[in-house]
This record gives C-alpha cells, sequence and structure tokens, in this order.
DNA sequence: TGTTCATATGAATGATTGTTCATATATTCA
DNA sequence: TGAATATATGAACAATCATTCATATGAACA
C-alpha cells in the first residue's frame, strides 16, 4: 500500500485482530456516548408499545382525560394511568387538571414527525 | 345545547360514560388500524436497545463486517449477529457477503431521521 | 365531615427480550 | 477433502415490562 488514498477496498478484514484506524476513529468521533444512547432507547422504548402509541394518536387528535381514554381504547382506567405515566416521564405528553379530572395533551411536536417517519419506513 | 357549535368547553367528561360524538368519529378516522399499530410498535421496539442503536451509529459512518461490529462495540460475535438478525428483519439494514465476511450497512434514511428526530427530543 | 367520582400507585404475574453458550453453516485455502 | 475462519442460530437464563387487582390519594359536593 504505497500511497494510502483509497484503503476502502482492501478487505483485510477479521483475521487481524486489529480494525482499520480510520473506522475506529470515525466511529469513535460520531457514536454519542453511552449515556445518550441510553437515554435515546429509553426514549424509543416508550414508542415500542401498542397501548402507548394509540394514546398518542389520541392525543394527536386532542387533549383528553384519562377516563376517556380508556373508555376511546377499550382499556382499565388503571392500565392506562400506567403508561401515561411513563409517557409523562419521557416528556411525550403533558397533563392538566381540571377538578376531579386529569387532561392529558402532546408535550411537542417531534412526537409527531417521530412517528411519522416511522409510518412512512412501514409502508414499502 | 341549543346550538352545538362549540361542545369544547362543556366538562361532563367520565360521569357521563359517553365519550362525546366528534371525539369519538375524529379519532376514529385518525387512528391507524390494529395492524399498523402493532408494525410501527414492532419498529420502534427496534429501536430501543442500545446495542442496536450503537450498530446503526457505527452504520451511519460506514459497511462494517459482523466481526469488526464486535470489536467496535466490545461485545460478543453472537449478540451482534443476533441484533443484526432483528435489525435487518426491520428492513433498517441490508447486508451482503465478501468471501467469509458478511458486510451490512444502513437500508434507508428513514434510520437517520428518525434517530435525528430522538436526539433532538432528548435535548431539552 | 363523609360520600362519591377520577386518577394514581404498589405488588404480583405472565410474557417478552438480550445475552451467553454450544453448535451449525458457509467460504476459503492447503 | 480437511482445516481454519466468519457468521448464523437454537436453547436457556436473567432481566424487563404491560397488565391486573387492590387500594390510596385528591377533588367536589351534600
Amino acid at each position: 500500500m504505497p500511497n494510502g488514498i483509497s484503503t476502502q477496498t482492501e478487505i483485510e478484514c477479521c483475521d487481524t485482530h486489529e480494525i482499520h484506524r480510520d473506522l475506529l476513529q470515525k466511529v469513535n468521533a460520531a457514536m454519542p456516548d453511552e449515556e445518550e444512547i441510553s437515554d435515546l432507547s429509553d426514549l424509543f422504548k416508550v414508542f415500542g408499545d401498542s397501548t402507548r402509541l394509540k394514546i398518542l394518536f389520541v392525543l394527536f387528535e386532542e387533549e383528553v382525560c384519562v377516563c376517556d381514554l380508556a373508555e376511546l381504547l377499550n382499556m382499565t382506567q388503571s392500565a392506562i394511568s400506567h403508561q401515561l405515566k411513563v409517557l409523562k416521564q419521557s416528556k411525550l405528553v403533558g397533563s392538566r387538571r381540571e377538578g376531579k379530572s386529569v387532561f392529558y395533551s402532546l408535550a411537542d411536536d417531534h412526537v409527531r414527525s417521530i412517528i411519522a417517519q416511522g409510518r412512512e419506513h412501514i409502508e414499502e
């Protein structure tokens, strides 16, 4: 390899247990730190459940209270409440008390675009 | 309710176990069917794991083979291989054999934007 | 204050999932 | 063909998680 202009094509892959330095450097530079990766996977875990997605789709339309959600999705008030807690902890939804009821709503619009991108990917 | 122009402000929420018709209709119209919701949550589940996210971040930079991934992420070849299978089933990555090695790469750019949106949400 | 209605929460349970270990498949080379 | 290397895969185990059930908190109203 006299002048190392493009070393991309060489396939000395796994026998030498030294990864190509360029790659190692590039990856380390681009890879978020462990904590951000962990936060990110936690965020996507929240989207990875049918019940929570349904709740979000309802909130796309309108702010609603817990018992309406339970009724709309045909689920226990308790189950809904547990999931709302998860959604709230990830700051995907916010809540507001009004008398005996608590109304939930979307926190911001990242939610919409993340889900929109997901739907695009599925439809192929 | 003589003329029903805006019924939004009435808060007869949960005592009457009949959900407001407008809401029910609106939600039913916007809610994807059960199968799409399920596919969508399955897709997000894939993003909801640190190892798989790290693999994707590597693939953002370059096409790599399995053993390089294992080395880069300091994990077992088996663990990586199992996760690559998941990523491939969701069509987030593609693979290409070259001799003994198999090279993996990003399947499309939805992956980038989904993850980018996720990162934006976290940084608040 | 006591009752009722709406929501929250802790413990328990069944289901799902990521990793490990052992092993199988596939390709190259002698 | 046989050995060596790279990858894939099935079973098992520990950990995580969504729901249920019972109960607690909190607000309104008599």
